[in-house]
DNA sequence: GTCTATACCGTGATAGAC
DNA sequence: GTCTATCACGGTATAGAC
């Protein structure tokens, strides 16, 4: 590890910090408007205003900045789960925000193409899709409880397919905006809460 | 174009046709194996005993080999639905066939990321996906009018809603192949089979 | 149609000075 | 922490022999 984080009495490298900070700032934006392909280290270090090994100092492979990227938004998108009460009415009013963040929803589609041939990404994939179904397979328990959920339906089950919906209608909403992303994820939540 | 297609009089290029068709072959394994970054023309060429700029001549850069990939899966797709009376059930033995296949799948969600960054393939997967929804659309009404299928469903939406499923569990089965592919998607359409 | 050879440029990455 | 080289590699391209 380059960078050192907090330091007792005042944050000697709050200098440091801030750079890092700076350049996953720019990063997210190459990679969303780019492609994690077409983005070079060249590229980030320009828009950050630092030279190409500047910019390696503190990422020395461009894989490490990609996953920092990622494990930002993750924070973000974590947050936004927990405490949640309503998790399937998340995850739709999730779909429908995403689309409104530009570049967000094509990048989580080039990061599921890199997650397809890079094992460290892979892993957090998998991470973040376990989390999810936990979190929605306890909603449709408790919907079952409540009685707002068809009780034969297997919850894990459910889940997995609530997520696929919601995964799926973000990919055909990329190719054709047209498309009501989150208009499907409600008509097979819809569909379980039948009874 | 470098290679000629169909002679009059026993095809006088078949053996340049023959040698296209190994270079896709091998192509379709390298992209499954390696990924579309970690492929080179170089490597692809070596396992397809040629020189590089023997493959060169048939495909002058490497997008265009990856289009040709790409082509000759939709004929195979487009032909397993070709003349189907049950639309949805074919999705879901196709989801299931899928995971058979080795590297396929991988090679699916890498395209998917490619389609992020590349117009020429997001092409491909838009035309794909309109096919793809008006053949299940077709089959929903189907079922509605045989009584088969709830009379309240959107065709069009239920559409988008099963092949969004299917694309997302594989993304899911690829991740984790504990997950039950065919399982979720079979769950979602029995849901809108229910009246 | 296919080969060898060669070159160009952008890329990720490293070494070492300041 | 940041820089200036410098490297090897990959995608692309061309010339010219067979």
């Amino acid at each position: 590890m380059p960078t050192q984080t907090v330091r007792t009495a005042r944050n000697r490298y709050a200098k440091g910090e801030a750079r890092r900070e700076a350049i996953l700032a720019v990063a997210l934006e190459c990679f969303a408007e780019l492609g994690y392909r077409n983005t070079s280290m060249r590229e980030v270090a320009r828009r950050a205003e630092l030279s190409q090994a500047g910019l390696l100092h503190h990422f020395p492979v461009k894989e490490d900045l990609f996953l920092a990227v990622l494990r930002e938004r993750q924070q973000v998108d974590t947050r936004d789960y927990h405490g949640e009460e309503q998790p399937v009415e998340s995850l739709i009013q999730a779909v429908r925000r995403n689309a409104t963040i530009p570049g967000l929803v094509r990048l989580y589609m080039t990061l599921l193409g890199e997650a397809a041939e890079n094992h460290a990404v892979e892993g957090f994939f998998v991470q973040r899709y376990d989390f999810a179904r936990a979190i929605l397979a306890a909603g449709v328990r408790q919907a079952q409880l409540a009685g707002t959920a068809r009780a034969d339906l297997d919850p894990e089950t459910a889940a997995q397919a609530l997520i696929a919906v919601a995964d799926g209608m973000q990919v055909q909403w990329l190719l054709d905006p047209e498309q009501d992303m989150a208009g499907a994820v409600d008509l097979v939540w819809k569909l379980m809460q039948q009874r």
